[in-house]
This record gives C-alpha cells, structure tokens and sequence, in this order.
DNA sequence: CCGTATCCTATCCGATACTG
DNA sequence: CAGTATCGGATAGGATACGG
C-alpha cells in the first residue's frame, strides 16, 4: 500500500498531461464506467428498480460475484440505490439515481451503435483477417 | 477449440433473452468498445490523424503494448485507418474511419460526463465509505 | 432470495529486449 | 520511429460451497 503502482510512477513521470493522465480523478472514472457489465446493468435498469434476481435474469452471463461486485460499484459511486425489504425471504431493489439516470441516455447510446453497427464491424473483419491470411498465404 | 467456454454454455442454458445475451454477436462488440483504452483513443483521434507516438504521448499511462494492440484491434474492427509513409524513419499515421467517426460523438459524451460528474462521484464515495466505518467501527 | 467466502484459472498488462 | 516477442506478476472473473 505505501509503494507506488507500477501506474502511479509512470504516470508521475509524465506530468506535462492532464485530460489524459493516469492519475487524473476523471480518468480512473472512465475507466469504472468503461466496463461491460456497468452499461448492461445501467441499461437494464432504465424501465426501473430491479430486484437482484431480476437482474441476474435480463443481464444472461453474468455471474453472481460480478453482479454483485458491479451492483456495489455502482452503489458506492452513487449511480444506483439499493433498497431491502425484509420479507420472509429478503426482497432487494436496485434502481438508478439521479446521478445514474444522467448516465443512461450515454450508455443506452452506445448500447444501440453496437447493436446497430455490428454488421459493418463484422464485414471490416472478414476483410482485415481475408488480407491478411489471402495474399502470402503466411 | 471444440469445447465450449463457461461462458458459451451458460449463454445457451438461458436462450430466452437476446439483446442481453452473451453470445449475441452486439454483446461482443459492446464488450470490445467498453474499454479504457478504446475510449480514451477514440477521444485522441478526435481531431483528425495521429502519428503513434503522438498517441502514446497524449493518452499517458499506456503501455506500447496496450497502445499497438488497441489499434489494431481498432483498425480491424474497421474504424481506425493506418496509414504507413515509407520515409527513412517510417511514419505511421492512424484516423478515424467514418465508423470510427460515428462513434466518436458517444466515447466524447461518455469521457465529458467522467469528467463533469467526478466532484459528485468523489462525494458519493465518501458517504459510502463512511456510513461503512464511523457508526459501529467494526 | 440474496448474498459472502474461497479457490483457482485465464487474461490483462507492464517491463524488457530486440528488429526493420 | 514503429513496432514484435517474450516473460512474469497482478487482476478479473467463473465455480462452488456456505450463511442470513
């Protein structure tokens, strides 16, 4: 905990940067949103609150240690409330904030250009990796 | 090869959701773009072609490794462009695709919103972490 | 139902050394 | 300058078992 990450001494190395530094607050925040099971989760609580097990349904692949993981990411950011019901058995909800909600046209948007841009991406492949294996036969 | 994945498996055992499904090919390319290092060199290639060692000065903290393999993958997905000038020291340049354009706008906004909600974050944060250590002291 | 705890593996990624 | 190749430590993340 005292040393230095191997990041942190680069990043001190290279002061003359600051949109772009590693050490920038703004930077580690991009990193945390930039992560697939934040913009599937953020996206799959647009409609409103879900419960765990809901979500564990909608977001297929996720594991119980992600899901959770993520859920407390989200809530120690700020991004997502969490509520309980203690019922007979627990009933919990997870639902956007305010914060959160701002989030989500951002992440609902890049959701979409995947889905809609997919083809494109797949035939721009099928041609690197054609001319790459065609011509030299390598 | 021939064996599925974990993953791969468990998608097939719950084949009643698509959109969030993780072998849907829109999934997959969701994952590849919700990436630090995509975002922050889409951001970099905003305003128009870079050399790469423009790139690795501007994004810091990235590693030759993470830069060359970022772009690649990037130029394979079809949208960054390389461009190679046989100069006596060979200068390289990378843009933006007009695929790679399209995205731009939503790697943009999602870096602004880091960079514009880090203060509320940071507060949130420290509620969080509070309400975990001062009342009981565990 | 909603987690937490543990183990263990795959991969990420940085460091380093070398090439055209 | 713009890479490629290789190594090894760190980390992500799945499987499993258990607890409130």
């Amino acid at each position: 905990m005292a040393t230095r990450t191997a990041a942190e001494r680069r990043a001190e190395a290279r002061t003359e940067f600051d949109a772009y530094m590693a050490s920038c607050p703004a930077r580690r925040l991009l990193d945390g949103i930039s992560d697939k099971w934040v913009s599937l989760l953020v996206n799959a609580l647009a409609d409103g609150p879900r419960r765990y097990s809901d979500l564990s349904r909608r977001v297929a692949g996720v594991s119980q240690k992600m899901l959770t993981q993520t859920l407390r990411n989200l809530e120690r950011d700020g991004l997502v409330e969490r509520t309980v019901t203690p019922s007979v058995p627990v009933r919990v909800d997870y639902a956007l904030t305010p914060l959160g909600a701002s989030l989500l046209p951002l992440m609902r948007a890049v959701k979409t250009w995947a889905e809609e841009h997919i083809p494109e991406v797949d035939r721009a492949r099928e041609r690197y990796d054609a001319a790459r294996m065609g011509p030299d036969r390598r």
